[in-house]
DNA sequence: TTTTGCATGGGAATCGTTCTAGTTTACACT
DNA sequence: AGTGTAAACTAGAACGATTCCCATGCAAAA
């Protein structure tokens, strides 16, 4: 309700698609989803969006910081709501499941080799591929499977 | 030279593109190319490989272990050779220059969220975005421009 | 109410990548 | 060395994801 303050606030006029978008990505189990998944939720809820204005409004999201971008395997981008603690992402390549995690640590060991190069970071990505404790077990995942959280594995089936 | 051996060994026929291709990825200025990049150097050698061929024996190569495909920022894949060591890497988004770096109390950690999460890992991967000392100093960087080392910074025009 | 200008929608265009069809080649076996 | 067969090759079409284009829509300013 309050997401049009939010656009306002990002510099963004609060139109019909972008308060709807951003309403849809900030659903607690929406948290990773393609242009795509974005796409078809709208039209399930019966909106008429195109697509172009997705992807448009999502990549504006990004700039102004509401939604960050993840290049996951795979090549599609899946998009999340920005609630500010950054963490970074394990992602289970048999059922799409994402978690996320975050430590200190590792951000702290992070900033000091980016110190010793020199080098000025304006973001990082720390992903881990793999499989999740449900898939190992029974072969399928306690957690439901967000559609777009990732792409279950298949690149080439062998060349 | 002996790549041929390098090819059979990872079960695929030494063939004149995959030699070709597995030479040009491990020239020591080569560190990270796209599909793209392997193909033109191909044409620059006077090599008349196809662009399908280029995608296909990559692919090949990844799955044999030959190569590390890498998703940076901006969709497309580059690839370098698999040297063995893991490493991660520091992507300058002002001139593309790629460091690499080995932090094992990262690789630490990040063991140790995995096992936290009863998840079996496959692969990881850890990028840095931002701008070298190069280009913070000096606007330019000390290191030539690899192509495809990364995509410089351009997705909206808007930063 | 008219103007002004950004936002939208739909379809075409583009980009990176993969598939298809038909041809050629590597390699094991004479 | 000569030959058969599966695998690999090329070119170009096809493909999925994303962006571009532009006429129309609509909201804030005049």
């Amino acid at each position: 309700m309050s997401d049009s303050t939010d656009l306002k606030k990002a510099g963004l006029k609060a139109t019909l698609p972008r308060l709807k978008i951003l309403g849809i990505l900030e659903e607690p189990r929406a948290r990773h989803m393609t242009a795509e998944d974005v796409y078809k939720a709208l039209l399930d809820m019966g909106e008429e969006v195109g697509l172009a204005t997705v992807y448009r409004v999502l990549t504006q999201f990004e700039s102004a910081g509401l939604v960050i971008r993840h290049n996951f395997e795979g090549g599609r981008s899946v998009f999340e709501v920005n609630q500010g603690g950054h963490h970074d992402h394990v992602v289970c390549v048999e059922c799409g499941e994402v978690f996320e995690f975050y430590d200190p640590a590792i951000e702290e060991r992070q900033r000091r080799v980016a110190e010793t190069l020199g080098f000025h970071v304006d973001s990082h990505s720390l992903y881990m591929y793999g499989t999740c404790l449900g898939m190992k077990r029974e072969g399928k995942c306690s957690k439901r499977l967000i559609p777009g959280s990732g792409v279950p594995r298949e690149r080439d089936g062998r060349g």
